[in-house]
DNA sequence: CTTTTTCCCATCGGATAGGTAGGAATTAAA
DNA sequence: TTTAATTCCTACCTATCCGATGGGAAAAAG
């Protein structure tokens, strides 16, 4: 189960995804910068309703995780430092809530050994590995920019 | 992740497997039961080593939970209700750590209704579907019986 | 009646999750 | 130059859960 840190992580960079898109598209260029446009934790909040206090140390996850960038004091914020597409799922969750395999002996980033198995034999470490591989074919695909896609072309 | 529970209830499991396939093999009796060879806590303690008292709690909730039957007194001890083929990974996984959905809002099992945000529209709740799905094309496929087999045909 | 087992209930220490408090540092604008 | 708005940093707090333990009751076999 995701933490709520990562649920919430995920509401606040949707937020940050549409502003990204609304700008590139009203600048009429795509490869515009967004650090000149940040957003403040307090618009966040505005949109999606939760602590603020608790959204700012997820923020500085994310911004030390390398996914963010800011800016301080009045009219600062935080924004995307890439384009929502080359930020895949999988990355904001390893940083918010560590290890997406489901033992640490299968992990890619953070393996830990299995002391008290041959991971050569043990048959659980194999098929922990496939789930593993069937959540990094999602996580690894879908990038934050499939956050703000909703389906029906509903409005938002 | 999956608990130090779900997994030692793997590592007694693959015990109560091993001996169960031994005993339809040694038997030439693919349907016998299994009810007449239960195995005992210190037996699976002295294969797979582990708290005694720990395992005892699990394997009490893998009854409870409907994947194993119990004998009492002298000679009992532990045996499987089905054939190793007929207990999904997902059933033991649900059993000991409860939902295998990433968010409660997308479990089959364990769902809960998520209060601030509209479902048919947000789109993390679609995304940690797809990644529920890749999970249990795994978990709901693999069984027991896999837990067993050990690749390159090396000996146990 | 003794031994071996499952079964049940209560507890416990440490870690983690989720969240809060207070203030320093930075920046923009009045 | 003051004020307001922001990020940033450190520390703390509380409730819950994880992993585990202890003591015994109940059943079954010899």
């Amino acid at each position: 189960m995701l933490s709520k840190k990562a649920q919430y992580a995920f509401r606040a960079l949707s937020t940050l995804v549409r502003r990204d898109l609304a700008r590139r598209n009203e600048q009429n260029d795509p490869d515009s910068s967004a650090s000149d446009a940040p957003t403040s934790i307090s618009h966040m909040v505005q949109i999606h309703p939760m602590s603020t206090k608790f959204l700012e140390t997820i923020l500085l996850d994310l911004k030390r995780g390398g996914i963010l960038g800011s800016k301080k004091g009045k009219g600062g914020g935080y924004y995307l430092l890439k384009h929502p597409e080359d930020t895949p799922l999988a990355q904001v969750i390893r940083i918010l809530d560590g290890p997406i395999a489901p033992l640490p002996c299968v992990s890619l980033h953070f393996y830990e050994r299995c002391h008290d198995c041959n991971e050569a034999m043990c048959g659980l470490n194999r098929l922990m590995a496939e789930v593993r591989d069937a959540n990094l074919a999602v996580l690894e695909q879908r990038t934050l920019s499939d956050l703000a896609v909703h389906p029906e072309g509903a409005a938002a």
